[in-house]
DNA sequence: GCAAAATGAGTGAATACTCATTCATGGGAG
DNA sequence: CTCCCATGAATGAGTATTCACTCATTTTGC
């Protein structure tokens, strides 16, 4: 087996177990066990479990990133640009609900706190292009006159929480929904 | 000391250590020694740390419930009723940050997970109120036709991400903000 | 003086990580 | 083509530590 292949059936053990029993619930010997390699082999890879569960965030981040930005309109309208945007975040998600729960997971953990911060004050990224979009918005009074972090939440907040109850089986959201659904986040922040 | 202090201090150890550290950053010998009292006392009063930890859960769901449904507006209109609602919500965490930072991470980890479900299909307590205006809204044409489900994800995940933010420090919400903030919840699901 | 409450050292189970050893592969010599 | 060997990947038993929980003993308060 190439040495590329052992180290994403590590990534993939630890995904799906992390997922699926936490953090804590998810020792090494068993991410091992299920991705075919020895305990040991872990460390060849990853100098610990730690660096291994922020590596996963990093990596899944990073093909987030790449996701949205492909084929952005940068040249449509504001309104329209948002649309895609959280639609193609909610596709992306809906696709790879693992991505989702385990970033959730992550974020809501000591090791993504001060991750936060960073985000809303617009690392590189999409959450540039989500900074651009209010400010020009606000600019252009097309969007309420609100800090951005609070036109980040009006907006993301509920689109994040759609997700969830979608992943988890509580609703289901076919593409009329999608819609209407991002079309009311638009709503929330709309002047 | 009466044996009821004993209980809540150790409570509000647990709960100050969790909120910091996280479930398994909190190991019961240090929640002894925060609520100043030796580590088998615990197990007098709790037959586990996980008994704890749901037990924590359920006093704060239950004082939460009690703060909002208190002169809960019953008899006015929809839309007054429902920013009454939101508005006392983000009163309450705004003033007990370290409340709405343990409902999160427990929500968020095995322990909350199934009760999720619960709350969205409408238990006893103030999500039966929920869902009795976004019910009404719907029969009388305020609200989006949209599942209760996503009401609730559209109005609350929003709200629910602000107070994060605010509790994180990231925005500060006077009252100025709050009032805008809440009615841009309204205006999301808004017909 | 006794019952209830509190104690905290002790226990066993779990877990992250190490490292001496084994194994697999590919390429070069014959 | 075959054999051999060097290199680095993989192994997994072992180690040190941490942690939840127990219980024989002590303290408290009535």
């Amino acid at each position: 087996m190439k040495t590329e292949d052992t180290r994403s059936d590590i990534m993939q053990a630890a995904l799906d177990l992390i997922v699926e029993q936490g953090f804590h619930g998810a020792p090494v010997a068993e991410i091992a066990e299920k991705a075919g390699v020895a305990a040991g082999t872990i460390y060849r890879y990853f100098v610990s479990k730690d660096f291994l569960i922020t590596e996963l965030h990093r990596e899944l981040e990073e093909k987030i990133v790449a996701v949205v930005q492909e084929s952005y309109p940068s040249e449509r309208p504001l309104r329209e640009r948002f649309l895609y945007l959280i639609r193609e975040l909610l596709r992306y998600f809906i696709t790879n609900p693992l991505h989702f729960r385990y970033m959730e997971q992550y974020y809501n953990s000591p090791y993504g706190i001060s991750l936060h911060r960073d985000r809303l004050l617009g690392k590189p990224g999409n959450q540039d292009i989500l900074m651009d979009i209010f400010e020009q918005g606000i600019d252009q009074q097309v969007l309420k006159e609100l800090p951005k972090a609070i036109l980040f939440s009006l907006s993301f907040g509920s689109l994040i929480s759609l997700m969830r109850d979608h992943i988890l089986g509580f609703i289901v959201l076919d593409e009329a929904l999608i819609k209407q659904t991002t079309e009311a986040c638009w709503d929330a922040i709309k002047r």
